[in-house]
DNA sequence: AGTGGACTGTTCTCTTTTGCACAGCTTTGG
DNA sequence: CCAAAGCTGTGCAAAAGAGAACAGTCCACT
């Protein structure tokens, strides 16, 4: 029983994981959530992964002392919370939406089944997992090394990417300076420090939204 | 053509990638490193994916300024420099053996082909990605909260189970402080004063070899 | 229109971290 | 056996960052 749909996934198209499972009789449902909705919570027990289909997701920890850090955001094709196929029993952090959202959620057990079976699934899957890899070792490098005002220009530079390409200017989600701090990995007066730092330049604008002056912004990263 | 060698790689038995790929008919070599000496560098042509065999392997990334940063270690059944299958083409890093060291070096593209075809290491590549990603959430997760201090003890621990289990002492291969202090991404002045706290504390000793108490390192994590 | 809540701009103090410098100890290789 | 190179133990001044506090602004909701 292979799967017919070719137009979607055949080898030049875009490959849906979700007509796929369809016609592989995965059991698998849909949700939707608001702005700020919280998808799963840190600590709930964790057995199926989530694929985005519309919207924005962002992965947040919390330590023992109650701050938070960012740890990734998540877009459409985008799979997420798939630590608990590698064991994890709980849910390493907490999965809200950050616009409207559609989450195709898929039960774990399954979603290995037929990895098994499926060689374009589990082609697709070996992919997104390598290029996630190295986007989070590129995070853990940028920590490494950089200073706080580098890596928060790094974060605007990447959310600005969420909008569209590499015009000089882009606008972006509302994202408060509490939050860049906590995906920056730093305070928020360092963040309206530099914040304003980068306004006065001209690296940024902004009075509600947010726009990025892409080539500018990118110099502070070379120093 | 079906591999087999079900002894080594059936169900319940440990999954060895060389013997699989050897029925596979991949084309795969094996190279012998000596303590300290390159595997790749840095901006190197990324052709093949690396299996450690046997011994230890550090991979290492430098910035413009010349600093260098200990992204993560390797040791046997570990896979690296796998970031060419997402379309790297050069070496993102400087990877080097820390002790004598057998690694079995894949070509990509016959990687790719095999993962494609042979459910079993598909499988067994998937739940390594799985769980070497978790592994780099960690120390990402690590680096946004944690001071210096708390990473250095993390740090001497990871390296600890290096040797052994959990008893409550442990030695681990010669690490010299500056390397200490670009794994944990601070300077050898902090890390030399940290170790002599830690020494004083009582929860390490050394004089050429390190020895850590992992019951009480283990403290310091948690305040 | 008025109130409470969330976010920003700003400032100040206290800590941590860096960056250097230099002296003593080991190890390594001639 | 000696010299050079590499580590370690210090100390210290300067920079970066954390944390807390407070007033002002903007919004949403009643």
């Amino acid at each position: 029983m292979k799967p017919k749909n070719h137009k979607k996934n055949g080898k030049n198209g875009p490959f849906d994981p979700q007509v796929f499972l369809d016609t592989a009789g995965v059991s698998r449902k849909i949700a939707e959530y608001r702005r700020n909705e919280s998808i799963y919570t840190q600590g709930d027990a964790a057995e199926s992964v989530m694929y985005v289909q519309k919207g924005g997701v962002k992965l947040s920890v919390v330590n023992g002392s109650g701050r938070e850090a960012v740890v990734a955001m998540f877009g459409p094709t985008d799979f997420f919370g798939e630590g608990c196929m590698a064991g994890q029993t709980v849910r390493m952090g907490t999965a809200a939406a950050v616009t409207p959202t559609t989450i195709l959620v898929i039960d774990k057990k399954e979603l290995l089944r037929v990895l098994h079976t499926e060689h374009n699934l589990s082609d697709h899957f070996i992919r997104y997992m390598l290029a996630h890899n190295i986007r989070v070792e590129e995070d853990l490098v940028d920590q490494l090394f950089n200073s706080s005002e580098k890596r928060l220009a790094r974060t605007l530079l990447l959310l600005a990417r969420y909008g569209k390409q590499d015009q000089p200017v882009r606008i972006l989600p509302k994202v408060s300076q509490e939050t860049l701090a906590s995906m920056v990995g730093t305070t928020r007066s360092r963040v309206n420090f530099f914040m304003n730092k980068f306004r006065k330049l001209g690296f940024i604008e902004y009075n509600g939204k947010i726009t990025v002056n892409k080539s500018l912004l990118t110099v502070v990263l070379h120093e």
